[in-house]
DNA sequence: CGATTGCTTGATACCTCTCAACCCAGGTGG
DNA sequence: CCACCTGGGTTGAGAGGTATCAAGCAATCG
């Protein structure tokens, strides 16, 4: 399943660990593109379905960029119960802190590869490069914005249009206009929409017999009344 | 009740008004502070209690920084759901976007008096001033961690360990370690936790039944166990 | 194949919401 | 001074939405 990628869940038992090997052989990320953007001077890692990319409380010495697969951050209770913060697609930067730990922990929910560059490399270079530190700085504020928007939907809004936004929210980011596929499972979504497995479950299929998605599997979806999921968006 | 402020509720109908009214007769933010922190050339601005500062879609053309009082920043839903991202205490900055517009909207939680920056000239100023984009780009990063941890207490946690939550968050501003004043209405506290009046009331009540909390009066709460509400905490 | 994993569905429990009454303090006006 | 009103807070009864527990199903894998 994940044979093309370089550390897959056969070849290293715990790619953290390959990976924070890799850390040492990291280039110090020392140019900045043409097209306003990070160039790809940091180390390319690829990341099994499932694995840990780091965790919480670890030292954040790297920060990284999506090359594909998806990604999810998240927070744990103690006794547990997670709570993903969002998902990462291919161009986002996650992993990117202001103090000396990771507040997060990050794990590819699909087989991945990511972009991992140096920390303190880049700090040097955004005091002196103002694009880069424009960059940096629009990361901080869309990450502001997104927990934000995240936090009425979590707080304030019903099973039914939470999935609705979370379907709305993976619409956008979909080629294809009329349908997704879902990189996620079920508990990917529930604990990202602050439900259960079984709630999630529910509402697809009610949104379902309503007509206003089919579901042709269980991780494709095709939108049959998208105006009907909007209403449901505030 | 406000009569110490500029801007009162009998005097200026519309201190949103009023503000705006200031708003073209502020100088533009041209100093940095020897402290590190942006220095006071702003407008001093004053906001009766429920007072709004700013609204949703309006125009960011300020950002401010508390100067005493209580400031709430929220979202709402187009039926009236509102929920509360922050309080803003004295020395907080809140309202600055990357984009055109807010956000989120600003209220005055009780009287209060803030300081109005134009947005136009600190940008300028922080693209030479590397500590001034350093304090800003703190300001972003910390609003990105502080909506984070909120999104695990809303999607993740029972009434009881939101109301704790809420306790040792308003313990660590509190000059008294035993006790705290709360400068919000138990609605405030509802829409901050995703949560109704009645269920704060009651989780308070039990709180103080099970000897953890004692409630002289509504809005004082006085910490009579505080090891049993930091095990509710993680 | 049998085992496993992810997903769905059903029955029931429980937590929080809703609706309502009530309390209390503060302000107002007769 | 007291009756009245108002707004914020508390409490109770009942409803409802989501969680929990459990069973079953389909696809995948060894």
């Amino acid at each position: 399943m994940s044979t093309q990628f370089a550390v897959s869940s056969e070849r290293a038992p715990s790619p953290a660990i390959a990976a924070r090997g890799a850390w040492n052989a990291l280039p110090t990320v020392g140019r900045y593109g043409p097209e306003g953007e990070l160039s790809a001077t940091g180390a390319v890692l690829s990341f099994a379905h499932d694995r840990e990319i780091y965790g919480e409380g670890d030292e954040a010495e790297l920060f990284f960029k999506v090359v594909s697969g998806v990604v999810r951050t998240c927070k744990f209770l103690s006794d547990g119960r997670r709570q993903i913060e969002a998902f990462h697609v291919a161009g986002d930067l996650f992993g990117f802190e202001a103090v000396e730990d990771y507040r997060l922990s990050a794990e590819a929910v699909s087989d991945c590869t990511v972009i991992a560059y140096r920390r303190k490399g880049v700090e040097r270079l955004a005091a002196e490069n103002e694009a880069l530190s424009r960059q940096l700085f629009a990361y901080a504020m869309r990450g502001m914005t997104r927990a934000q928007d995240h936090s009425l939907l979590l707080g304030r809004k019903s099973a039914l249009e939470k999935v609705a936004a979370f379907l709305l929210e993976c619409a956008e980011h979909s080629s294809d206009i009329r349908s997704i596929s879902l990189a996620m499972s079920r508990q990917d979504i529930a604990d990202y929409l602050g439900l259960t497995i079984e709630t999630v479950s529910r509402t697809l299929s009610q949104l379902e017999r309503d007509g206003v998605i089919a579901l042709p599997s269980a991780r494709e979806i095709r939108f049959r009344n998208p105006t009907a999921l909007r209403d449901l968006n505030d």
